[in-house]
DNA sequence: CTTGTGCTTGCATAATTATACGACTATTTG
DNA sequence: CAAATAGTCGTATAATTATGCAAGCACAAG
């Protein structure tokens, strides 16, 4: 029996190979090296571990997020906080830390947020609407502290 | 009547500003700009122009393919918008492709632009006289994005 | 003019991917 | 221990995306 986080690290070395272009075509390779699962189980994976379907001229392939749209787990440790007011989010970071986190929010691109201003140790993260603040905030907790992976 | 080219660019438009979530959005959002298509036609438009399925915590999103997997034949892929006031023209790329976009349009060497001017993602073009702007929008939007696939 | 070729697109539908739900397991709490 | 909670996954199916086909159009060749 393969553990879903050997399921997945075997997703993403098959993945890194370069010839995967369906679930199902996945599934098969999975099942030669003992991991029988649906595809509905590597729908949930791929979405888990940020697989990234590219289009192109032969009709497209999965992928893996390439290193400058992944730093996510690596940097999560510079965050030290997240507070707000209505209007504003502000994370702080260790010293020198806010340019990055401002970089990652940033490439998140969430609809909720309108854009970022970093100093040193500090992010301004500006909501959309104030009425989104929450949202916002519970956004940059899941994703900068929480569920790194 | 808007042309294929042109409904192109504006997807190229809408899906760097980050918030396409199904072919299904982007679909309504480029009948507000006056595209109706089908569904079936931005599943072929978002495959020519190598759109890329990003997955992640909130479900995933279309995004426009980085530089470093660009193939070099497709420069054009890396303009998002061009824009102009009286005096000058802005060309928005993707992050890191002013500098080659910059150069190409130099090379073109066309009498009715003095000089460009890039940084990171944006390239500012300035025509020889305010009033030749129209034409080098024209100029621009010819040679970057159209014939380009 | 007529025919032929290539391109674009919508329609209908096939193919693929995502998800609601329930079953099952492991873990924690009282 | 019993109950509650959280996590995983298959089944069935909903939702989304891709595509075969034919129509329409522009344009070149004869």
């Amino acid at each position: 029996m393969i553990s879903k986080d050997e399921r997945q690290f075997a997703i993403k070395e098959i993945i890194g190979a370069g010839a995967v272009r369906s679930q199902d075509g996945l599934r098969k390779l999975l099942k030669k090296r003992g991991a029988s699962v649906t595809q509905a189980t590597l729908s949930r994976d791929l979405r888990e571990i940020g697989a990234v379907w590219v289009n192109s001229h032969d009709g497209g392939r999965y992928t893996l997020q390439s290193a400058e749209e992944l730093p996510l787990t690596s940097f999560g440790s510079q965050v030290i906080s997240i507070v707000a007011n209505e209007t504003m989010v502000v994370v702080h970071t260790l010293s020198g830390g806010a340019g990055i986190i401002a970089e990652i929010i940033d490439r998140l691109k969430s609809s909720n947020i309108i854009g970022t201003v970093a100093g040193d140790n500090t992010v301004l993260v500006v909501p959309r609407s104030a009425r989104r603040t929450p949202e916002v905030i519970e956004f940059l907790k899941t994703t900068l502290i929480k569920g790194i992976h």
